[in-house]
DNA sequence: ATAAATGGCAACCTTAAGGTTGCATTTATT
DNA sequence: AATAAATGCAACCTTAAGGTTGCCATTTAT
């Protein structure tokens, strides 16, 4: 018999709520889009349009960074950020989880309703 | 001629970074856990097996309502709590339009290698 | 009529989040 | 060699997040 979908959500809770809270923010949200292309680009080109310090977007980077979700590499005077998909993909199935327990609820509920 | 997904992205920004602050809490993700299922929950209940006080977990319950992914219905001497699938819904799309911008990347550089 | 459950409200505390400014350091330009 | 570009580091500030405790109000159960 297979655990139950409530347990296998619990146990990737922690980890899904880093990931959450990494993109809970609209500058971070922000950078993954501009990253999100594929591209590799600088501290200095994610800052550009953004409205902040290139200090503060340099935190944000490294919020991302410590959930995974971007990783950074120095080349010559420049850092270049790139995005990682595996934390995102990790979320989709958390979600899809949670989707899918949904459903069966309401599959239940219409079965119930019919009888 | 449509309009670029990243444009699209940038839209949606703001409402999405408020669903994934939302999730971005171990509580408050263990809460979604256990509505998922579709069940009405009162405060108490959901209190328990949490490990926190039942006003932590009430305001946790008001950082999800805020974000539309609960709401709650007084009755009798209890406020119920169920799940609202639609903001999970939200943030399915926009994971998934960032993936497909990922994954759009990914083709063209294949595409460029075997050239 | 009491006592127990269930919540709401408010005050208070501690710490981390989000930002800024200033300065030093390393690379690239001219 | 001198300047400009791109970061890193550190100190500092302000505010909100996450929690707790105490008390009061309302329902329900005995």
């Amino acid at each position: 018999m297979p655990i139950s979908a409530q347990a296998l959500l619990t146990r990737r809770t922690p980890a899904a709520a880093t990931v959450f809270a990494a993109l809970g923010d609209p500058t971070r949200l922000a950078l993954v889009t501009k990253l999100c292309d594929g591209s590799r680009q600088s501290i200095a080109q994610l800052t550009d349009g953004l409205s902040l310090t290139r200090q503060a977007i340099s935190k944000h980077l490294g919020v991302l960074e410590d959930a995974r979700m971007v990783s950074s590499q120095r080349t010559g005077r420049e850092s270049l950020y790139v995005l990682n998909p595996v934390p995102i993909g990790e979320i989709r199935s958390y979600i899809d989880l949670v989707s899918s327990q949904w459903d069966n609820a309401l599959t239940r509920l219409k079965g119930f309703v019919e009888e």
